[in-house]
DNA sequence: TGTTCCATGTAAACTGTTACATGATTAT
DNA sequence: ATAATCATGTAACAGTTTACATGGAACA
């Protein structure tokens, strides 16, 4: 996930892995964020695999590695881009693909979309079978999380909804 | 984390390591889940450290290894329990603590709700101050998972009034 | 007789954080 | 002077998933 972001940030021009991290707070850390640990051997690596290249920058004194992405870089991103967005309970991941789908044609970022919506709506459907069929198992405040999940999903499907219409609307 | 879930189940009698990773299917997987990889040593570890105690039991020619909650597996659960509810941007966390909340008492799990409550203001309020200034940085799809953010934390927020309303009317 | 469910367990791999280390520049 | 920010990096640790292995019971 990480290195596809960092490829994301780089889609928009040179930047040094510092630089990423602050774009990161300002940006992902909502969803999404990585500390140094992990962004600076990630960056290896993708420069490992070809897929971001570097060259190296004195600038005021301070000495930076600017990175930049490669053809292939940036093709294993758009690759990673137009794949379904995949549906996690337990975080909201499917924010990372959708931040970056400016870079997708409008139809194919809507066509992902709807099919996103459509795994939301059935564990949507799941969680409110089971908060129909419970058979005084739970007690208040394990039913409050049931409704919590019901509603983060409800409003997950309406966002979704208005994204859609902004697209077709041509707001976006 | 999974160690206190653990714990929690087993607050409301024996049980089995499969039957925890059943009954978390049925209850806490939309806000967690954990797998046999993590399940098992979890549970050696906490037999290790004298917070749970296990029988052997053969029950249909099947052989069951069932879990009970110790003195001290309690206390240490209640401690955990009773602890400020930590926020999580990328996870809801929070769930995991109210989930077991009716084991503490309302005065108790009110003001810890509210407390959680002032901690997702703070960073609701830092989201609004970025849509604000937003210096046309972001794309469009960017504004979305901003706006998400946003009405994500807002949802949060009466949800958690309604939860502290449900509980002074003593409807929890 | 094969498949599914019950039941436990381990090893490898992955992903990530925390804490540390280095060293320069800039602001107080 | 000294603290903060810029800039990079590594090692240790933590938590977790996946894939595998075992074996019995129930069911079609």
């Amino acid at each position: 996930m990480l290195e596809f972001i960092l490829l994301g940030f780089l889609k928009c021009g040179e930047m040094s892995g510092y630089q990423m991290k602050q774009c990161m707070a300002e940006s992902t850390s909502n969803f999404f964020d990585a500390s140094f640990g992990s962004i600076y051997p990630t960056l290896k690596k993708l420069e490992k695999g070809k897929l971001i290249s570097m060259r190296g920058v004195v600038e005021g004194g301070k000495f930076k590695k600017m990175y930049s992405i490669t053809e292939s870089g940036a093709a294993a991103f758009m690759q990673w881009l137009q794949e379904p967005i995949d549906f996690s309970k337990i975080r909201p991941d499917h924010l990372v693909k959708i931040f970056f789908f400016s870079f997708l044609p409008k139809e194919k970022a809507a066509e992902n979309i709807r099919y996103f919506q459509r795994k939301v709506e059935e564990v949507l459907n799941k969680l409110r079978h089971q908060e129909k069929n419970e058979g005084g198992n739970a007690d208040g405040f394990m039913l409050a999380t049931l409704r919590f999940g019901i509603e983060y999903y409800s409003f997950i499907m309406t966002w979704c909804d208005d994204l859609i219409k902004k697209i077709k609307g041509g707001e976006l």
